[in-house]
DNA sequence: AATCGTATAATTGTATACAGTAATACGATA
DNA sequence: TATCGTATTACTGTATACAATTATACGATT
């Protein structure tokens, strides 16, 4: 058994620098130096981050509507608790956006992101070779994300995404088995097949499989 | 046939001031008054809803992550268009969350969700009678909400919150057959009755039934 | 006339200032 | 001592001010 320790950001977004902000406070919340239910003051915040009140509020609105904090009226934000049961729920929440993603994404994807899909397959088999843990995750995160983009839909790919996030930090947590690259391996080349094939009905139940052991793994 | 026209606002929600300001935004961007691809400029936003840019910008921000709004480093924000398609989909990204809501809703659901069901659902039969087309798209929604409550997870009652936002105005185009009341109503029934008999297939596939034939009227 | 470069204007990003509300401290009263 | 009421403090909500970036206008050059 390896316990996996995360390494540094890998920040992509173009966005603007205030989301560097906003993942810096997704990752602070998520990785519990801000406890459920704990007030986070803007002025404390601030200091913290060493920006002012208006850019912290920005990022405070947007972690609402992620669902990572809760803003009362008059009396500031307050750091949401997700609970073992709402980890729970959301692989099962994920699950079924990734078989949305997986149907539309053979339906709809285009060949450069079939050669995109297929160069980021192969650099899971080379990873997963050198039994390079740390690079498999990112470029296990970087498959589903070439999948999301496949389905073309904004909407999948952005709660998608969001999901990601949370089970980055989750990761954190998780241990990992000893065989555990080569099953996440053949889980993913199961489902690339079926982009291949063109097979739908494939395709929704390799991924299935594939979010069902992940549950069971409690990770990934 | 009857075309239906919408009438005033209905905010319910115990939050913040400038959430009026985001509902306002969200309705006039669904409604069309902005286009998609048109740039939003903060100062015009200023004069036309009558605040000063913070809580202009503040919006802004949500509406980003709510997907109705792009927002570009140092050169603003600008309305995303959904396609025909997009809204199609968004028939399964709904149904696929709405089934599982009715999942976990009939095995969490409380003596009190119970209650305030049955209650909304002899509001629709009684608004069903009187042929009244206005109260029952809202209670309509209603029914739907409870079951979003009584599944006891809070991303899913707010990713599903937001589609119901996006059909209501959606709606604003809709056509509504003359027996539509009727034929949701008994659609409705049959979820209620799973929830009755805490039968969780026939849940799932009672609201299925019911997402696909509203994904066929193209409303509610 | 077309294009490039610079100067100006407009707009966004960030910081600060002011106003209104909630939390706290503290003293008066029972 | 306990409780209530008031005064003070702290914090949020909103407006404004300043800085940095982008868009535009206009003239010089080819």
């Amino acid at each position: 058994m390896v316990r996996y320790q995360f390494g540094g950001e890998s920040e992509v977004t173009g966005a603007p620098m205030s989301t560097s902000l906003l993942s810096k406070l997704q990752r602070d919340i998520l990785t519990g130096k801000y406890r459920p239910g704990e007030k986070l003051t803007e002025q404390n915040l601030c200091k913290e981050y060493g920006v002012s009140r208006t850019p912290i509020r920005e990022a405070l609105r947007q972690l609402e509507t992620d669902g990572l904090v809760e803003n009362i009226l008059n009396r500031g934000s307050f750091v949401i608790g997700l609970s073992a049961q709402d980890y729970e729920d959301m692989f099962d929440l994920r699950k079924a956006y990734e078989i949305q993603a997986v149907r539309w994404g053979i339906e709809r994807i285009t060949d450069e992101e079939m050669d995109k899909l297929e160069e980021t397959f192969e650099f899971m088999e080379f990873y997963t070779m050198r039994g390079d843990l740390d690079k498999m995750l990112v470029i296990n995160a970087g498959f589903h994300q070439v999948i999301y983009e496949a389905s073309h839909n904004r909407m999948l790919q952005k709660t998608l995404t969001g999901y990601q996030t949370f089970l980055k930090y989750q990761g954190l947590n998780s241990v990992y088995g000893e065989n555990y690259l080569a099953t996440v391996l053949e889980e993913h080349r199961a489902i690339f097949k079926a982009f291949m094939d063109k097979d739908i009905r494939a395709g929704a139940e390799a991924m299935e499989r594939h979010i069902n052991r992940a549950k069971e793994r409690r990770c990934g």
